[in-house]
DNA sequence: TACTTATAAAAGTCAAAGAAAGTCAAAGTA
DNA sequence: TACTTTGACTTTCTTTGACTTTTATAAGTA
């Protein structure tokens, strides 16, 4: 495959998140139905790109009429750092640190400069460390820059 | 064999480099593909050909849609962080790369923030490493930053 | 009417399969 | 000897699907 669908998804659920006011409703299978692809993709995407370490609330309800909603977290600049801080539990791989950095650009909190120093600094082809080492380097050097920049 | 297939691949990337604005990217299979070798061959004339001391920087994404992603600084047009790059011999200390920083600031080459930024990350209580491979990575990440400068 | 039960319509979970790129060392070549 | 080519094996990320859980509504019963 080309294209990542999951990349799809995501651009999709932000554009409509923009539109109005930081909320967005859908059903599951309405939504995979509109991507044809199995509706666990959907959950998929939003276990990787709306969790919580990524400033989003997800709610949803099953059974007749559910539907799952997804609210991103209004903070400041450094609020939005200090929640990213904090709910940073484990090691981090350099695809979730890439997605955290994008949306940082996406939501004003770091420069276009800034975030691209950031990701060479969380690089896998940068660190070029062992597998057991890899990650929880990557994320200290991650949750410092962060740090310093508050 | 006659020509040197890593030659051949490394001038096929250049001139595709040359045509969009110093940046390509391609699925590792498919340039293989069109040599008729084997996918690691791309690796090897990545590694030996497209490193940062000759002003590249290379990015990579694994699993389904996965690419890789090769940008180059023009060499004339930034001497001072070129000269920078080819003065680093070996690996280098914490001091070491500080006073390059510092330096940099002093010539106005970069701004307060972004050599803050170059010093948490290329920092050994940040990094944490054993002694045989800190100076390793932190030598890494300072060249990869050097390039992204720009 | 009030309460229970069945049915269907959602969403959730998890592991397997698929699709890429990375690594490393052996073999080949100049 | 140094550089290049090859290929088996590994790691990472995405996609898929079978199975589970939850909930709204309709149907049945006292």
């Amino acid at each position: 495959m080309n294209v990542r669908l999951s990349e799809l998804i995501e651009a999709y659920i932000k554009e409509l998140m923009e539109e109005s006011d930081d909320f967005v409703e859908f059903g599951r299978n309405e939504l995979a139905e509109h991507f044809h692809c199995v509706p666990s993709q959907i959950n998929y995407v939003i276990s990787t790109r709306f969790s919580p370490e990524r400033g989003y609330y997800v709610e949803s309800r099953r059974g007749g009429g559910g539907n799952i909603r997804i609210k991103r977290i209004e903070l400041s600049q450094n609020d939005y750092i200090m929640h990213i801080l904090h709910s940073i539990e484990s090691n981090l791989s350099q695809n979730e640190v890439g997605i955290m950095i994008q949306n940082m650009v996406e939501y004003d909190i770091v420069s276009e400069e800034v975030a691209r120093l950031m990701s060479v600094a969380t690089n896998d082809k940068v660190l070029n460390l062992p597998n057991d080492l890899k990650d929880s380097v990557r994320t200290r050097i991650f949750k410092n820059l962060l740090i310093n920049l508050i």
